[in-house]
DNA sequence: CTGAAAGCGCTAACAT
DNA sequence: ATGTTAGCGCTTTCAG
C-alpha cells in the first residue's frame, strides 16, 4: 500500500503539501494539484482512514446492533440504515446480538474500542445502567431508556388498537393475541397494551400467548401456534405480533382445515416488503420501516454533530386490510 | 475517553508497561497486573483499536459486499458470516451494493481505505480486471473470477438438474424456468445450464424467462410471472430460481385458479429458513447457506493468515420435495 | 504558498 | 522487570 510519503517523494514535495491537496486546504497551484493527483493515481494511493480517524477522533463508522439480520423486519431496517448512512458517508459495523446479553455487551465494548461515532441499538437485553455508561451518541429502536437517549418507534399501541378493533368489527367472538417478548420493556409491548385495552372495553373473550423469549426461533412458533389452537379450538380471530408469526398461523389453519377468513380471521404486524409477495393475502399493521431507519440515522448523525435532537420519535402505522380478515 | 497514558499515570508506570499488561507480554509481577487492571477498570479504559490497527497493519475487519441484505438469502448468509467472524474476533463492515456498479466500486475503495483485512464479495457487477486490482484477500460468492481468487458456491448445476428431473418425473409436459440474471457470469447461472441440458435431453417443450436484471425488485416478479402464464397458459411445471420467485408463482396460480400441484407443479431454489415457515409447502432445492458462509469466512481468514487455500469450493445442494410438486 | 515538527494512541526494539 | 525512544500514516499548528 502506498502512503502519503510515497506520493510526496514521487512529486518532490513534502507530505504536508500532499495532505493539503488531499483535503483541499489553503492555496494550491493548479499545476501542483494536477501533479499530486497524477502521482496518486499512478501509485494507486488511498489515504489510510485508520490514520485519519485516529487523528481526527472521528471514524465515520456507525455501529448497528440488532437481534437478527435474517429476520425480515431487521433485514429491511438494516438495508435502509445502510442506505442512509452511505448517503452521509458513514460506514456500518454490523452486530447481530441474537438477543444474547453477553454478546450484546461484548459488541458494545468492541464498538467503543473501534471508536465508532455512534450506535443504533435495535437489540435490548441490557439494563438502563449498562446503557448510560456507554457514553456515545445513541439511538434506540423501539425502546425508551433514560431521558437523554432518543428513541424511534412505530406507534405500536395504535397498531394494537387498530388490529383488535378490526377483528372485533369483523365479528370475532374469541380473539387470541400472539405477542412478542413482553419482558424486554420494548415499546413493541404496547401492541399488547393496545390489544388488552381494546378487547377489555369490548368485553370479548381472549387469550394471550408470548413468543420470542429466547430470540427469534421460527420453529418455536410452530409449537406455540399448534398449542394455541389445541387449547383454544374456539378462537376465531388472531392478532399476531409479526407477519412471520401470522404466516405460521395461516399454515396451521390450513393444516387444521380451518378456513381463513371464514372460520378464523388473522392479522399480522410489521408489513414487511417480503410479506407482500410471499403472503400477499395477509392483513397486517404496517410499520414505516424506511422512515424508522431514516429517522434513526438522522438522529444519530445530528447527535454526532452536536445538535440537540428530539427525544421521542413515534411514527404512524397503517392498517393494511387484505383477505385474511 | 481514557488513554493508555492516563492509565500509566494513575498507576505510576510508563505506557509501555501498561501496554505490556494489555498484551500480556514479558514478565509482569502479579501485583503490577492487578494494579493496572484496577486502574483500567476505574478509568473505564478501552484500548483504541484504531491506534492498534494502525500500528499492527491489521484491522480485524472484514468487508461484506452483498446486493441486498433484505433479501432472505443474503440476510441468512450475512447472519452466518457475522457469526463466524465474531467467533474469530473479526468485525463486519456491511456493504449493500443494490447491484449498482458505481456503489460497488465505491465500497471497494472505502473498504481498502478503511484497511479491512479482506473482503467477501457476494455482489458481482464488476469486471475481472477491476477485481484483480483490489489486491486484498478476497473470497467470492457464486462467481468464478481469476485463477487466484477462491470462490464458494452451491452446486447450482446439480440443483438445476435435480429440479428439472423432478418436474419431468412428475409428468410435466411444458416446463418454464424463471432464471436469475444470466449476464452477470454468476455460477448461479449454471442452474439454467442444468435445466437446459436436462430438458433438451428429455425433449420436453420449455420456456425460459430472466429476472433480476436490475437488482432484486420484488414487484417486477409479479409482472414477469403474470406474463409467463398469459403467454404460455399450457405451462404445467415451473422451476423458479429462488423461493421468493416461486412464492410469486404460487400466488399467481391461486389468482388464476390453477391448482398446485395438480395443474401446475412448482419448485423453487435456495431453501431459505424463512421459507420453511412462510411457504412450507414449497418444494425447493436447498443451498447449504450456513456452510457457504462458514467456508467463505474460513477461506478469507486463512488467506489473511497467509495460508494457501483451495480455489474451488462447491458445496452440495439438497432436493426438498414437498407439496407443490 | 510550502515545509519542519509535533502529536493522535498504541506497540516494539533496544536499552538498563 | 521496567523505561526510553521511534514510528505506524495522517493532519495541523507554526515558521518562513
Amino acid at each position: 500500500m502506498a502512503t502519503i510519503k510515497d506520493v510526496a517523494e514521487k512529486v518532490g514535495v513534502s507530505v504536508t503539501t500532499v495532505s493539503r491537496v488531499l483535503n483541499n486546504r489553503g492555496y494550491l497551484s493548479e499545476d501542483l494539484k494536477r501533479r499530486v493527483h497524477e502521482a496518486m493515481k499512478e501509485l494507486n494511493y488511498q489515504p489510510n482512514e485508520l490514520a485519519r480517524s485516529l487523528f481526527r477522533k472521528k471514524s465515520n463508522i456507525i455501529g448497528l446492533i440488532i437481534p437478527d439480520i435474517s429476520h425480515p423486519f431487521f433485514g429491511e431496517f438494516a438495508k435502509h440504515v445502510e442506505e442512509q448512512a452511505y448517503k452521509n458517508r458513514y460506514k456500518i459495523l454490523l452486530c447481530n446480538s441474537q438477543l444474547d446479553n453477553k454478546k450484546e455487551l461484548d459488541y458494545i465494548s468492541m464498538l467503543k474500542a473501534s471508536q465508532v461515532d455512534g450506535i443504533i441499538m435495535g437489540s435490548h437485553t441490557l439494563d438502563t445502567e449498562e446503557f448510560t455508561s456507554i457514553n456515545l451518541p445513541l439511538v434506540t429502536l423501539d425502546r425508551q431508556l433514560s431521558d437523554s437517549i432518543p428513541y424511534v418507534s412505530a406507534d405500536h399501541y395504535k397498531g394494537g388498537v387498530l388490529a383488535t378493533k378490526l377483528l372485533i368489527r369483523k365479528g370475532c367472538r374469541k380473539i387470541a393475541h400472539i405477542s412478542g417478548n413482553l419482558k424486554l420493556h420494548l415499546l413493541a409491548k404496547t401492541r399488547y397494551d393496545g390489544f388488552m385495552d381494546t378487547i377489555k372495553k369490548a368485553g370479548i373473550p381472549h387469550v394471550v400467548v408470548e413468543t420470542d423469549l429466547n430470540g427469534f426461533k421460527y420453529h418455536e412458533y410452530e409449537q406455540i401456534v399448534a398449542d394455541l389452537f389445541r387449547d383454544h379450538p374456539d378462537v376465531d380471530g388472531v392478532f399476531a405480533s409479526s407477519d412471520v408469526i401470522a404466516a405460521q398461523v395461516l399454515k396451521e389453519c390450513r393444516r387444521l382445515g380451518k378456513k381463513v377468513p371464514d372460520d378464523v380471521k388473522v392479522i399480522g404486524f410489521d408489513g414487511i416488503k417480503l410479506g407482500e409477495f410471499i403472503t400477499p393475502e395477509l392483513s397486517t399493521i404496517q410499520q414505516p420501516i424506511k422512515e424508522i431507519a431514516k429517522t434513526s440515522v438522522k438522529l444519530l448523525i445530528d447527535q454526532i454533530n452536536g445538535k440537540e435532537v428530539q427525544r421521542e420519535n413515534i411514527l404512524p402505522v397503517k392498517l393494511l386490510e387484505k383477505e385474511t380478515t
